[in-house]
DNA sequence: TATGAATGAGTATTCATTCAT
DNA sequence: AATGAATGAATACTCATTCAT
């Protein structure tokens, strides 16, 4: 018998079906599972948020894009970070992007995951891009993003799993570089 | 005739299981599907291969390389090649280590992700790379290519879904020389 | 004025529920529908009433009988009005005996239409029959009421429900007159 | 464990449903009450049906007629005989349409009365009616029988439970006659 | 050996009801 | 006193798996 806060009690029920339909994926996570964790009633799910599907499309609604502000040039930097060093454990410590691809048999899930994609990185990098194909190099770049925010967390390969910024920073800001054909810096302040 | 018809079964239960499992991932696939798929019974399924897991186990044992022979310049535009160009419908049309993230809710399958990203793209790379950190550069283009993978075919972007082989090979040549630290080829003649 | 809004939300709750019950039948309405209608907590419902099945039987307890009062040989043709033509929006536009056997899974629900039969149909008619099995004829007259009130409504033969009092009249004068064994008029003034 | 028999099972699963259905009404029933009268696991249900749904379909489909040949004079008093003393205990011991009344606040249910009633009763009458308005009085008829039907086993009304054929011979004579505005018998062989 | 009948634990979801605030 | 948060048992239905024939 949990303390009766209406907005602890959803918060909770957030908090935990957002780690576990990170960790084990939409089918692999059961309505159960997400009140146990929360310590409440699985009834309480469909009180408050109506189906299994509206609450894990209400997590997917609100991924954090945590990219602030900063100089154009440190902005493949700052996703990076974002993508590789911030801290996601909410999220089972991967990024989010990386997590929904768990979900990518429904549809919906594919298409939230082209909205975010798009709005967040290939948008943002085609307006940094010069020359005629900016979208295609916005989106190979967006690529290496989400490869490596993959095999960092997902695959765990050996030494991208060991590698901090600074190790990174080179290889970034000439990726970044020569996709963007402009100069790019490979570390951030934020 | 017997033996025939019993390889011939298994057979058609393994095409069945992936593109099943390609496509809607191991927890979003049944066996009566497969089952029904394939036309047989599902029961056959636990006396062929003991149970689902080791269907899925069998399947994502095989993963066809594709990379062939050829001048070491080219590795990287074979890779390409092979991620986004090959002709994947048995998998449901995607490149079947992309396909099996959607299963990577389950431990198993990261791990044999990891085995083949490693074995069949990150060693290769790294035999090519110059310098110090050759391991960390190899993965970081395996990334690229792992991304390319995703965006092509999962998230389905815009440019790089309408992409072709030479629309690449600029970016692949200068991508891939940055990384691997010497001149590589963005097209390949396989 | 408190105890003003007690009764008027205890009698809105009694109407809405009359209407599901009728409707929707006592295993298909939800002490929800019923607050929903209403426009209240659910738990007012066992705050005011303890259960549904009590308040279901708080309802079920006072049905109109809306026979008034007139000359004997009038007491069928308005019976017929009453079963056919009264205005039972409040319960769904049934009759409510008819609209109780909906719910007649319930043994209690059954004793209760029992009851209502007896006393204010086969008693009544009872008094008017001449001869010796009275109460058979009775019955047997409140067996075509009832019946009438369910192919009227329930089934909605095409015949019946379009028929007018006076398509009625002559029929009803004939088949009570048969089983009264008395002169009986097919209409009344009311 | 049971018998590996399709067919048997089936059977058991329809006669223990039929039962349920009946006394208990659609909504009043659940798939493992029927399942645990056949003695079977509830899953054989939707492996062999479908749904809850289309068993309850498959049950109230075939409704046994039971009027069989005869002259047409004794139509009347067949139906009676139908309707009031045929041996419905695999009906829970009342004639089908009157316990599906008990399921009428499924709109589906209701057309499949209305049909049942219409093809199998009216119909019927209202080819020995004379006179014009042949049909209203062949539905007043079938009004009759019905509520005898339900007066007899739901109400249970004292004289009507205790009457045999000989007792409501005369009464069903006069009443078809009136009705059908032709001589009708009250008995039939059969 | 192979078919398919049977199983029982699992799924999401709804329900009447209780009880803390 | 009254609101609404919490509960847990029940619902229809699906699943991987077993086992009799």
């Amino acid at each position: 018998m949990r303390k009766r806060d209406r907005e602890a009690t959803r918060a909770r029920l957030l908090e935990a079906a957002r780690l576990r339909f990170a960790r084990e994926g939409y089918d692999g996570t059961s309505v159960r599972d997400i009140a146990g964790d929360a310590g409440v009633d699985a009834g309480l799910i469909f009180r408050y948020f109506g189906s299994k599907k509206q609450l894990f499309d209400e997590i997917t609604a609100d991924i954090p894009a945590d990219l602030l502000d900063g100089p154009e040039e440190e902005l493949v930097a700052r996703m990076v970070r974002s993508v590789v060093f911030a801290d996601w454990t909410r999220y089972g410590g991967e990024h989010p992007l990386v997590a929904m691809l768990r979900s990518s048999a429904h549809e919906d899930t594919r298409q939230r995951i082209r909205e975010e994609v798009c709005t967040t990185y290939v948008r943002a990098l085609e307006d940094l891009a010069e020359g005629d194909d900016a979208e295609l190099r916005a989106e190979l770049l967006s690529a290496w993003l989400v490869g490596i925010g993959i095999l960092r967390s997902v695959v765990a390969t050996p030494a991208l799993a060991g590698a901090g910024l600074d190790d990174l920073a080179p290889h970034v800001a000439a990726v970044a570089g020569d996709l963007l054909g402009r100069p790019m810096s490979g570390t951030s302040d934020a």
